[in-house]
DNA sequence: TAATATGTTTAGAATATTCTAAACGATACA
DNA sequence: TGTATCGTTTAGAATATTCTAAACATATTA
């Protein structure tokens, strides 16, 4: 391939695998990504193993995380046995997607462990006698409740970028 | 202090904690703050050492990332030689602030990296003289553009959070 | 069936991150 | 001035993550 045209594919893929690696996701994964993303066809795991210069069992387990995601997309080329890869061109899409899902796995599991901590302090309310201590557990119940409807107005975000993506 | 009380405060910095980490923040980062968030006063260094039972070194960094964030503050108390923090309790206000401000710092330097890859590529341009060379560049001319879109609908982004938090 | 091609899993090497303990520097106070 | 009290910095230990090379499993072709 032209040199000119490889050096703007190397610039390219240098670029969002160091912008993966700035949002905390592996930077194969962005790289792998960016490759399949400019590349004018479909391409093998090998293609991929060749250009970022990586193993195989490494470009296996990102390929299949961004499948996961629905980045990618295996696509069969009659008279290959290879799998052959191609990009999902709707970055929005992936993107709002993925972070919508992620924020909703988190703040779920959060949600729940703080209700559960209203509960242990509601429960135990009738237990504080002394006023230094009702003023604390009035103050607990205060703080939580403030994290509570910020875990609500998270999950009201996560229903609007699920609208988003349809 | 009573032990339910205890019990309450232990859970929470626990939870907080764990999403901190889930979202590739330190995880002392956040129970730090979870400790100042829940407290009735400021606390001192020291405090927050024998409650998370970390080293001071470790707090001492932790604590300056946090007031990097405006998360936390220092309070003066007269009479006390030792520095006192509380936490700012607008949960949202410093999420989105980070939020922007992270999203706004690396999209920035990416778009930087697009822009001149896509001048690259219209430097070379004339460069390209079979067919299938003209094809391939179009197509990163295409693809590159797309995510030049991207950016600007992330910086787009960047400015209505900014007006949300002021 | 044997030989080859292909993707996955795995053990542990390489690297990066987090954390502590101790050294250090600065300030307050005796 | 000397001593105690703080917060910060730093060297390197502990831990977690990422990566490779090789073993493995499966499917395909000869």
């Amino acid at each position: 391939m032209n040199s000119k045209l490889k050096a703007v594919e190397e610039e390219f893929i240098v670029t969002i695998g160091q912008l993966s690696e700035s949002l905390s996701i592996n930077r194969i994964v962005g790289q792998l990504y960016a490759l399949l993303f400019l590349s004018p066809g479909p391409l093998s795991l090998d293609d991929m193993v060749d250009k970022l210069k990586i193993s195989k069992g490494n470009a296996s387990v990102n390929i299949r995380e961004l499948e996961r995601w629905n980045a990618v997309k295996k696509v069969w080329i009659k008279g290959e046995r290879k799998n052959f890869y191609q990009a999902n061109l709707d970055v929005l899409k992936i993107v709002i997607n993925c972070f919508k899902n992620g924020l909703h796995q988190r703040m779920q599991k959060t949600t729940e462990r703080i209700v559960k901590t209203q509960g242990m302090l509601n429960k135990s309310s009738n237990l504080f006698i002394n006023k230094e201590e009702k003023n604390i557990a009035e103050i607990y119940q205060d703080r939580l409740k403030r994290i509570k409807e910020i875990s609500e107005k998270t999950e009201n975000l996560v229903k609007v970028l699920s609208g988003l993506v349809e």
